[in-house]
DNA sequence: CAGTATTTAGTTGTATACAATTAAACATTG
DNA sequence: CAATGTTTAATTGTATACAACTAAATACTG
């Protein structure tokens, strides 16, 4: 009885429904898109608004830096501080202690976004109808998955 | 005393650490990367594993059908089912009983990958060092916030 | 100090994502 | 049944992601 039903269980763990992969991917892109709104009118893209997180609160970070910050490398960042650089929201320039890194600082644009972008934070949250305590046991979840990972 | 640190409230909700859309986004990335090495046995990418899942389950789904299971849209998945179609693993036809829709169905090859692939599930488990009960639980916040998203 | 190794960005090529548009097939309605 | 509206894929254009490679600068080592 018992082992006609062994197989099974391998066989459910290809189904969609049974990973922790595709919730994690879906739930990604579709919070990503809930951003879209509230994003597109600061002429703004996602990973463009992680950057900025970032630079608002350290004023400077090299490439590398960044990357490390976001777990991006420079073949996804470089491209995408030129498109910052072309709107005037970041400079570009090379370490002069170094002129192997590049360090990405806030123009005066980029600073004023901030004020722009200070009530995004809460705008999505409101979106979302879940608690901060269901929220901040979400996010101490997925750093630990998050660490497992690294 | 107090009113000086009300305004921190509003700023640290645009610090990268108390996001949770940013550990999503990272998590999601680094567990398709966890993949990677699985799946480039298979001479698979991660959305194209997705579709082979769903395709084992159905054996047969309409673009349309695809699309809202992995919440993708057409400008994403015609070129990706047209490069599974290159390698053989799924065909592409129009539905007799309804020219505009396309169904989907798989190859024998698309077939036989699944043999390859019933393994890659547990293999990825193994990676994680996470309880099935804290995985379930995660995945179930995951599918509760994605419901909130739609 | 010369030669080698490492670090850092940038470049190239491939594969998603997704908004906006197009085109064909089907459905609806007066 | 003709005109209009809707549905479904495909196409176009832009922006990530990321592996693999290149090039320049710096660090290291005998």
């Amino acid at each position: 009885m018992d082992s006609s039903l062994e197989p099974k269980v391998e066989i459910d763990l290809l189904k969609l429904d049974n990973q922790l992969c595709f919730p994690l991917y879906a739930a990604s892109r579709m919070l990503t898109k809930a951003y879209q709104p509230f994003l597109l009118a600061l002429d703004l893209t996602y990973p463009q608004y992680l950057v900025f997180m970032l630079l608002w609160e350290h004023e400077q970070l090299t490439v590398k830096e960044l990357g490390e910050k976001l777990m991006l490398d420079s073949g996804t960042l470089t491209p995408l501080l030129k498109r910052m650089e072309q709107k005037q929201w970041v400079s570009r320039r090379r370490d002069p202690d170094d002129e192997r890194s590049v360090i990405i600082g806030l123009t005066p644009a980029g600073q004023a976004l901030q004020t722009q972008a200070c009530r995004v934070p809460e705008q999505l949250l409101e979106k979302l109808d879940m608690s901060p305590t269901e929220i901040s046991a979400l996010r101490t979840q997925l750093t630990h998955l998050l660490a497992q990972l690294t």
